[in-house]
DNA sequence: CATTTTAAGTCAGGCTTGTTGACATTCCAA
DNA sequence: TTGGAATGTCAACAAGCCTGACTTAAAATG
């Protein structure tokens, strides 16, 4: 930092890890920042309208995945205190969003599903969010998508990658569970 | 640079368009969800320890980028209204890592810099998320970072984004301004 | 010069979303 | 049967964002 930024010409040949200075690390956390602003914009936008929060949405995208999921799952999912899910959760089962049912096999569940007017919301805020990543996706080609998503994922702490990995593309190791 | 970069194969197979479907949008969100969240961890880890949190970071990383900016340009920077961004930068100049001096040309102006203080919690804080970057980066590799960072330009909002791009590219068009 | 506009800062109050702490319920295993 | 673990609820608080209504100072304008 601080440091006068060298710059020797481009990406020539046999140059390697050029791609690593401090400044193309410093270009990445920033496009990750503007970018992730403005892509959430869109959905809140739709939130908005019906007097919802990003908390919300989340809670409601990740029940339309995992149909019949568990609050403590969704909790490990969502990586925050089962109180602060709750006050979301209430709001959305008290307006007919979300149904809780309690579980059949162990009773101190509440299994969570999308009512119809859950579904719709959802529709709504994946159309207002996937009309920026299909243009820009369009845009910058399979190859760059490709690059896109393989330094996402490994962004991803270690730790927990493989089970985000599973749950983001659709594979269920654990499946058989509700 | 926009353009598909005609690098046939290498891909899964010969398809078209098949990264366009809805599924895979979706992924390409969540994805953006969970390494954000994972990405900003790092760092809030050491604003935690300092009593600070992202509202200070951002302010500090962009007056670090831009030394001598006004609050009006670090405004349109954050997009968030001077009230908020006031009480941050209250704190920060209390406590001696920011300092704002009165413009010369414009003496309504406050002209913000950071001071030996706050250029050493910056460093800190970028060592923390840089860890990170490089690791991903490095494995990767260059082709891979190339297309992530195509796709995260193109999603910033369209009228933003030169003026964006100038700013995380280090390229100063209106940088005569002080 | 008088007026208007602009830049910055302040006070008051509200909302969302996160946190801890305390507590009730349910299940299961010792 | 009883204690511990898992699950969910209620209450209170903090961070960080917002809007609206000002004030002050300086610059721009007529």
């Amino acid at each position: 930092m601080t440091q006068p930024r060298s710059r020797p010409a481009k990406l020539s040949g046999g140059e390697r890890l050029l791609f690593l200075t401090d400044d193309q690390l410093r270009q990445g956390v920033e496009l990750m920042f503007f970018a992730y602003r403005d892509m959430v914009a869109d959905a809140d936008r739709v939130l908005a309208e019906r007097g919802y929060g990003r908390a919300h949405h989340r809670c409601l995208h990740f029940i339309w995945r995992r149909p019949g999921l568990s609050v403590a799952e969704l909790l490990d999912i969502l990586s925050v205190t089962k109180q602060s899910l709750n006050r979301v959760l209430r709001q959305l089962v008290r307006d007919g969003l979300v149904e809780s049912r309690v579980g059949q096999a162990d009773r101190r569940q509440r299994l969570l599903r999308l009512t119809p007017r859950g579904e719709d919301l959802v529709r709504d805020l994946a159309n207002a969010q996937n009309a920026r990543m299909r243009r820009v996706f369009l845009e910058a080609g399979p190859e760059a998508v490709h690059g896109f998503k393989t330094v996402l994922a490994g962004m991803i702490d270690e730790g927990r990658r493989a089970a985000v990995l599973d749950l983001v593309e659709d594979r269920f190791p654990e499946g058989g569970k509700r």
